[in-house]
DNA sequence: CCATTAACTGGTC
DNA sequence: GACCAGTTAATGG
């Protein structure tokens, strides 16, 4: 989702800066609100009772979090963790209401938003239960080639370390290096230095 | 530069 | 594949 700037300034949306790692909001808090990424990176995460790390997905400029809570009187089933330094705008969920009621047409998208947000969730579920790692990695860059604009073959960058593309599959830094050199071998992949072209 | 972070390798279970 | 240990390469102040 991706909602003009001033609209949101206008309903009382706040610029916010965080600084690396921060936490935004923490997972059991109340949803308050709406957020959109203006510059920098946010990871939404949780801890699994061995504490280990999954990452449910990663946003960059112009995406949103927090809004699929905005309709529903819910706690945040995740962790909110800027990656980088992260400026964003942040608006109280009932002047998001009152601003849907003055704007159909942002209401509209926000349904499309959600639609295809559960779409392609639905693949990412099917993908990730996959036992083979190459299934699991693939499904994960179709997933994030989903927010990609270009459709040449190879030519999305995937910006992402081992590390996190390890958190967001479930599996071990080691095997997603070792998987990542297999789908280089099969033509599924490109590199260009340690970058991934998908 | 040096220090930190990321990528890689090899071996065990 | 996970998990562990150790090495090398890249990044950034």
């Amino acid at each position: 989702m991706n909602i003009d700037q001033a609209i949101l300034h206008e309903f009382g949306g706040e610029n916010i800066r965080y600084i690396r790692k921060e936490t935004i909001f923490k997972e059991g808090d109340h949803s308050l609100y709406y957020f959109q990424i203006l510059s920098g990176k946010v990871k939404l995460n949780t801890f699994n009772e061995n504490g280990k790390e999954f990452i449910q997905n990663i946003l960059g400029k112009n995406q949103s979090f927090g809004d699929p809570l905005l309709f529903i009187d819910r706690l945040y089933p995740t962790n909110a963790v800027s990656l980088e330094t992260t400026e964003v705008i942040r608006m109280p969920k009932n002047n998001f209401l009152l601003m849907l009621e003055k704007h159909p047409d942002i209401s509209l998208e926000m349904n499309a938003c959600l639609s295809q947000r559960l779409y392609y969730n639905s693949l990412m579920v099917r993908n990730m239960a996959s036992q083979d790692p190459i299934h699991r990695l693939q499904g994960l860059m179709d997933y994030l080639k989903s927010y990609y604009d270009g459709d040449c073959q190879q030519c999305f960058p995937v910006e992402l370390t081992r590390q996190q593309i390890a958190d967001l599959t479930g599996l071990r830094v080691e095997t997603v290096i070792r998987t990542v050199k297999k789908m280089v071998n099969n033509n599924t992949i490109k590199l260009d230095g340690r970058r991934i072209f998908y």
